[in-house]
DNA sequence: TTGCTTATTGCAAATAGTTGCAATAACGAG
DNA sequence: CTCGTTATTGCAACTATTTGCAATAAGCAA
């Protein structure tokens, strides 16, 4: 998987250490990272990076639709490389994440484009519940009846 | 519309003023709302009330699915009284909103819920995209092809 | 290579959001 | 109505995130 250096100055912007150092960092952990775990792992490579630079970057790349991001229940912004866009089941519970396959959503959001005649270009939706084991836990409290 | 007072009490919470203040400033203002403007109407109501309570109720009415919360694109964590759930389209040019019927991914959540074991229960989700307007603005600088 | 333009960074100050803890006050029991 | 238990608040310190601005350094042209 490569960086896509040229993508970057054909649009203008600049290849700068501290942009590429963050890419590497997000490409080698594979997963969501919070800024500041970002910040400091690309500590590592950049000594002088600061924060303010890791949280501009984190957004000026997923403008660029190089990184995802997303709200993943917890409060905290995550971030990872956007190889293969993806979304999100998340458990409320116990955190646990499992991954959803981008094309699930593409009915949906078709359909809804063609209701709203919005254009719909979410790439990393997380939506929240409960996990297999984690309904398992709670089931005592329940009655099965499904009230709310 | 009433504030299922009874509901708070019978879990063990305690209902007060502050709780009250809130959950009547969502009521009247009908719409999405950042903890920074729940703060300043609530401050008329009660007026010692501070920010980290207000940070804290907006969380508690959230749990207790008095309240609904989300994340519509600018950064912003938003509440609205939660009388009836729906979901969002959101555009990240203008910063439209427009409502999608609850139902309207009441579908796919059946779906991914028997693939994945996973019990979804979402009950207010913002998706991003390009409001109708937006897509004409920004139609000259596309040729059609649709490429990203 | 050298110099110029200007996008990007670092710094510091500002704003937003969270948390521990002691004081307060809901509210059920008597 | 009075009292005791304990959930909730206010306060202050702390952490997270954003922003303005001057200094820096990509990247292009010569
Ligand atoms: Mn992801
Ligand atoms: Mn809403
Ligand atoms: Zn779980
Ligand atoms: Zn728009």
């Amino acid at each position: 998987m490569v960086i896509p250096v040229n993508q970057l100055r054909a649009r203008g912007y600049r290849l700068t250490p501290q942009r590429l150092a963050i890419l590497r960092v997000l490409n080698q952990v594979g997963t969501h990272r919070t800024p500041q775990e970002v910040y400091n792992l690309a500590l590592k490579e950049i000594p002088g990076i600061t924060e303010a630079t890791v949280y501009r970057t984190l957004s000026f790349l997923t403008a660029q639709g190089l990184v995802l991001e997303a709200h993943v229940g917890n409060g905290q912004l995550v971030y990872e490389c956007a190889e293969q866009v993806h979304h999100h089941l998340v458990c409320r519970a116990c955190q646990a994440t499992s991954m959803v396959d981008y094309a699930d959503l593409q009915g949906v959001f078709r359909d809804l484009e063609q209701k709203t005649g919005y254009l719909i270009d979410s790439r990393h939706v997380a939506l929240l519940g409960l996990c297999p084991d984690c309904q398992d836990k709670t089931e005592h409290t329940t009655n099965g009846k499904g009230e709310r």
